[in-house]
DNA sequence: CGTTCCACACCAATAAGTAA
DNA sequence: TTACTTATTGGTGTGGAACG
């Protein structure tokens, strides 16, 4: 029987990153598969409206009939992909065989992002899936640091030592091994490096009957301090899996008791690896009890259908994304190579309260070379529609700043792409294009004509 | 519809290294 | 030893989405 891959994630699906995962999949599975140019097509129903499922072509195998992929949301603390080997859609109670998390962030750049923050993920995973393959993705945009740092071997030492397997990046034999006993961890993060004063060092202290781990988990009134979430979740999952089965307290915490609530991510892991907070009660967790849904409201299905359609069937590119809101994009240059943005056009002035210098970034920029033309778009529900057109007058800053410099000879337009209700008219002239909830795709009356190209090779595709 | 949570990256402080 | 530079650490800034 042949199965179809399911690739299910929160973010706009890349053409390298899938390439990636498939060889990845093939490998492992000593399925042969050869792959070609990668190209990610919405997939249009007998009416031309989008269904909500992507097709990847361009790949030959023998057990993998379709490859296809949806957006979903995670419900809390989620891997960026879940992978399926199925026939049918995947289901709440169906079970992947990969949870992969990707991150463009290397070594050099910081530590907290690198490994520490990433962690609570693979820990919380093991709440609902006990058997899945985690992966740990890195597809560095930057060249990898030749030498690494004690807290990134730390971190990758425990990831090995939870069984995560860490893909596209150089691992050095000698040091990224798992550790072996609960010891050799306590070891190697006591003798590293101290903070500077006044920060709280993690720092471990074991005794007959009890592990003490110190680390600040307070953060804006609450417990949110994620990157040491991560790396408390990952040391004390560490400690656990190493065969520690006595008490394990988190000292130093800074937290009080109204900070502990039982929907909070790290109670959860807490409750789940029998974690003490020094000083404090513990609270029974409200574990979710899916781990993911099928996205149907957020802004970006509008953003990435229309990312995508201009990616894999105009000639256009983007040249900036920015889908999730705060994750770390790179502005392309004329010499295609990729940049990242500053957030202030004067930093100083920023801090003594000008909040005029922050540089506003769209959701999406697109780049038509025919009509030489670049399209700054920004991405919103249908009913902040209002919002988004108000939002298009703040792009003059990033506009001067990077694509006027880059691109002199380009025109420069800026438009508003929606997802969301039933509509199937746009009346806004500022709205270039609307994905309502039934997969209508509906054009606004100036849209670019990069869009109107996208859309038309599009239902060109799926009627011919 | 204001508040809380979450995820991402940035950065001040300072220990360690290095040249004189 | 001293003055200066580089490397490393964990706390902080920020904005979108979920929550109630």
């Amino acid at each position: 029987m042949t199965k179809n891959l399911w690739i299910l994630t929160e973010e706009r699906p890349k053409r390298d990153v899938i390439h990636n995962i498939l060889f990845k999949f093939s490998k492992d599975n000593e399925i042969p598969c050869f792959i070609d140019t990668i190209r990610i097509l919405p997939i249009l129903n007998n009416n031309n409206d989008f269904s909500f499922t992507y097709e990847v072509v361009g790949f030959k195998s023998n057990k993998i009939n379709q490859i296809f992929i949806k957006t979903i949301s995670g419900q809390s603390s989620f891997v960026d992909f879940l992978i399926f080997y199925q026939e049918n859609e995947p289901k709440i109670e169906d079970t992947p065989v990969y949870g992969i998390e990707e991150t463009k962030t290397d070594d050099a750049e910081s530590r907290n992002t690198g490994i520490f923050q990433r962690a609570s993920k693979f820990v919380y995973i093991d709440f609902f899936y006990t058997d899945i393959k985690k992966v740990m993705l890195y597809s560095l945009q930057i060249k990898q640091k030749e030498s690494q740092t004690q807290t990134n071997i730390f971190g990758t030492k425990c990831l090995l030592t939870l069984g995560v397997e860490i893909m596209g990046k150089k691992l050095d034999p000698k040091n990224h091994t798992p550790f072996k006993t609960v010891d050799e961890l306590i070891d190697f993060k006591n003798s590293m490096r101290r903070p500077p004063k006044g920060n709280v060092p993690i720092l471990i202290n074991k005794t007959n009957d009890k592990i003490e781990v110190s680390g600040r988990l307070f953060k804006s009134d609450s417990l949110s301090h994620d990157p040491n979430i991560g790396a408390l979740s990952l040391i004390c999952a560490s400690l656990r899996k190493l065969g520690w089965d006595k008490k394990l307290v988190i000292t130093e915490h800074g937290l009080s008791q109204r900070h502990i609530k039982g929907n909070n991510k790290f109670v959860q892991i807490a409750s789940k690896l029998n974690i003490e907070f020094d000083g404090l009660q513990r609270v029974a967790p409200k574990i979710k009890d899916s781990y993911w849904h099928y996205e149907k409201e957020g802004e970006k299905l509008g953003t990435i259908f229309i990312h995508l359609v201009v990616e894999n069937f105009t000639k256009g590119n983007s040249l900036f994304e920015n889908h999730a809101g705060c994750e770390k994009g790179y502005f392309i240059t004329k010499s295609g190579e990729p940049i990242p943005l500053e957030k202030y056009q004067d930093r100083e002035k920023y801090k003594n309260g000008d909040k005029n210098q922050i540089v506003h970034i769209p959701d999406l920029i697109l780049i038509d070379f025919d009509k030489s033309e670049i399209i700054n778009i920004e991405g919103k529900k249908y009913k902040f529609r209002a919002n988004g057109i108000e939002e298009l007058n703040n792009f003059d800053a990033i506009e001067n700043s990077y694509i006027k410099p880059n691109y002199p000879k380009f025109k420069i337009i800026r438009t508003v792409v929606l997802y969301g209700s039933t509509e199937e008219k746009i009346i806004e002239i500022e709205v270039g294009f609307l994905l309502n909830e039934n997969g209508k795709l509906v054009l606004g009356i100036k849209a670019p004509d990069l869009f109107k190209v996208a859309i038309k090779n599009l239902l060109d595709y799926w009627n011919s």
